[in-house]
DNA sequence: AATAATCATCGTAATATTGCAATATTAATT
DNA sequence: AATTAATATTGCAATATTACGATGATTATT
């Protein structure tokens, strides 16, 4: 085993899932940090934020860019990163809903 | 390797990663989902509810609980469980700082 | 006390993830 | 055209995750 049973699942449960597994690194989630930090798009760079080696990153930066998270541009010689609100949007929704159920919750036994 | 080089991140970034971990698994998901839509602890169903063998949810809700985000409660014979509002709290306000974060952004190159 | 019910843990197999050295690729520079 | 710079890909080793059968622990029920 240690496949995922992704088939048994709604859709937006996979989404949230997928989203959330991309985040589930501090690597990743530096990353993040840094392109929300410099407030604008960055060619480079980020190689040096990171403790990691180069493959690394770029593995990380991989993963990010397929959950959506974030989007990457060949600007001639390097790559220029930024985030994509969209899905950050879709994730804010979920957390919102969450809450907003949580509050609304009527029976509290724990 | 395999292993998540952790020291080299901040605790937030590390905190983020943790949760958003938690929550990187579709069966996960799925049992916030059934927590919020009972509205109230639920002692026990969660397995029924879910497409996997009970050792599989068992473990599942135990990763959930390690991260925070549920809290269980021997109740007699069976366990309750609910979700920890702090947590969700906690993911909430990072997806609304990071949204709030790409709205004052003043230059959009992508 | 025996039985049933509920959930956790152990052990294990299959697969995924993490990390990096080596190498490839692509574009700018000389 | 050769060199440099920036990033991606490949290949591999170490570790983590996922899933489940078998078993254990605990509490209700009979």
């Amino acid at each position: 085993m240690g496949a995922t049973k992704t088939d048994h699942f709604t859709d937006k449960q996979n989404a949230i899932a997928t989203l959330a597994k991309a985040l589930g690194h501090p690597a990743r989630v530096a990353i993040i940090d840094y392109l929300l930090k410099v407030d604008t798009c960055i060619c480079g760079d980020i190689v040096n934020e990171l403790p990691l080696a180069q493959p690394t990153v770029s593995q990380h930066l991989k993963e990010l860019k397929n959950a959506g998270l974030i989007k990457g541009e060949i600007e001639g010689n390097s790559v220029c990163y930024c985030i994509d609100e969209k899905v950050f949007q879709k994730l804010q929704a979920y957390f919102d809903n969450v809450s907003l159920k949580l509050k609304n919750k009527k029976s509290n036994c724990c």
